[in-house]
DNA sequence: ATTTCGTGTCAGTTTTTCTTAAAGACAAGA
DNA sequence: TCTTGTCTTTAAGAAAAACTGACACGAAAT
């Protein structure tokens, strides 16, 4: 009959014994002080006796606490061992991700090696699909999807809001009919976005978004037009004209000078990105990992939104 | 970056993999095949992959369920060593527990080899005291206490429902004056239980049995007066006379034969056995332990209970 | 003396784990 | 073939565990 203590408190244990700080083992947990404190207490409590010394300078193990620590790495290390084994042959180290080809292109491939570094062991495929992919069909683990938000039957994340924007190359600021107000788009084409992820809101298409900055002596019409929003992007970045772009997708080339947003006027999207994947996959360790990577890379670029570029230039 | 994937899943698994089979699993852990069931799915969904080939006649290890096995078990002695080791400088093997003396003479220390033999490396201490200890100043794990039932700031758990009866030696049913009705008791001395933790209730001393019973004429007053419960029960063993005794305590000689209970009448006790003892020992693997075996021991005490000895004989 | 840092505690909430109950899959025995 | 029993799976709710946030307290640093 042999009664193992709360392995939870064990691994607290393992790291506040290893820093000798309930606040650096917090840290590492991602948890609070406090938690770490009570676990340690609870695994006192279970064992019926103190781990730590709490001396006034610094807190110190007890002897059972010092003798038991390699023992207790040894079984993590194996413990981590073991699971490496049973991710490895599952085929939890490839995780394919369905995302719009656009956003691929643009926004999550030229980030992807950040991912690979923290991660390296997971593969991650793309499969960058037009259209919306079944999950019960292709082995997709995770979908980043621009829409509403509503997909039923699947647990659904918001990762990024967009915001509409005209933008053009930097070259069309100069020259015989530079670029100030709405009004001098009469002198360049227009770039048209036929992406079939289209907003269905006001200001996602010129003739919406001319009505609305009050200028009604443009044929909307006029110009190219790109059935993906990263071609539109490039037509832009080569001159052709100005574009009605998607700011996650543009936001790279006006951070590098290649495109510059004219007007200081973002128009919000009704449509956002979401990370979407079946509830069976919530619990999936590469996907919980790049769920978070995800999330972090999305922070970040809203934090240097092109709201920020606009104002900067 | 590590995550080591849910602990509790990972035992669970170890579990189910070596016996091949949930429902042994489950035994083995004292859960539902369910929660076994469940676990295994998580840790499965964790891993992106299965663990288990579930064929028509068996159960069967995936290659990577059977790959990672070994060093699962590995950890899992380990953890096992560590949690040793941690155990044993605590003080967790010694167990001290406080019992009303009659109670551990009669009906704890008879039983206690059987605690041993499950849990040989935990070392019971037991402190009979005829008062009731303070747990802040002794220092005491765990006590027994015969009574209401309150005991404010201390976790309580009901052991056993006590009550009354008298109790004889067999001897005393024969002879010249035979005991069959309470009447009968005018030619027996009466056995008193002085103990200072007397039920406050009726049928708890002579007085009030005799009144209960109907029985107006014989002098309750009369016969020799213990301290101990138990000095009661030996006096009647040794034919001294008629005792009202707790029938935990009379329990063993009642079912050795050395005693009888001449009326099939037993009177519940407002007092109870309670186990007892401070929140901050709940957790402790050793009272945990003893806890649960008493539990054990008090039903079968309670199904072997002398209404039915009383029955029987 | 005040601030900062780290541990400890409490109440309340969230998350995880477990049980109960019922269903489905299969094999053995009638 | 039709039970019958054994085992796994699932759903829903209950119970237990873990965590957070707020704060208290003491020691060290400013």
């Amino acid at each position: 009959m042999k009664s193992l203590p709360p392995l939870n408190a064990l691994k607290v244990f393992e790291s506040a014994a290893r820093h000798l700080s309930f606040t650096k083992a917090a840290e590492e947990l991602h948890v609070t002080p406090g938690a770490v404190s009570q676990q340690i207490k609870a695994l006192e409590e279970f064992i019926g006796g103190r781990l730590f010394r709490r001396t006034k300078r610094a807190l110190l193990l007890t002897d059972a606490a010092q003798a038991s620590l390699p023992i207790l790495r040894e079984a993590f290390d194996k413990l981590e061992e073991a699971s490496r084994i049973l991710t490895a042959r599952g085929d939890s180290k490839r995780l394919t991700v369905s995302v719009a080809p656009s956003l691929a292109a643009k926004w999550l491939v030229p980030r992807l090696d950040r991912f690979h570094e923290r991660q390296p062991e997971i593969e991650v495929w793309i499969s960058a699909d037009m259209e919306v992919v079944d999950f019960a069909v292709d082995d997709i683990d995770l979908a980043i999807r621009y829409g509403a938000g509503r997909y039923s039957g699947l647990e659904v994340e918001l990762l990024m809001e967009e915001s509409i924007l005209p933008v053009c190359s930097p070259r069309l600021l100069q020259g015989a009919h530079p670029i100030r107000t709405p009004h001098d788009l009469a002198h360049h084409p227009l770039l048209h976005d036929g992406s079939p992820d289209q907003d269905d809101m006001a200001s996602t298409n010129w003739a919406m978004w001319l009505k609305a900055a009050g200028v009604c002596d443009i044929d909307a019409k006029r110009g190219a037009k790109f059935n993906q929003s990263s071609l539109v992007i490039e037509a832009a970045v080569a001159g052709k004209g100005v574009a009605l772009a998607k700011s996650a997708i543009a936001l790279a080339d006006l951070e590098a000078g290649r495109l510059v947003a004219p007007f200081d006027l973002t128009t919000p999207s009704s449509f956002s990105y979401y990370v979407v994947h079946p509830a069976s996959k919530s619990r999936n360790a590469a996907v919980k990992a790049f769920k978070k990577w995800l999330r972090e890379e999305a922070d970040a670029t809203t934090g240097a939104h092109p709201a920020a570029v606009v104002a900067a230039q």
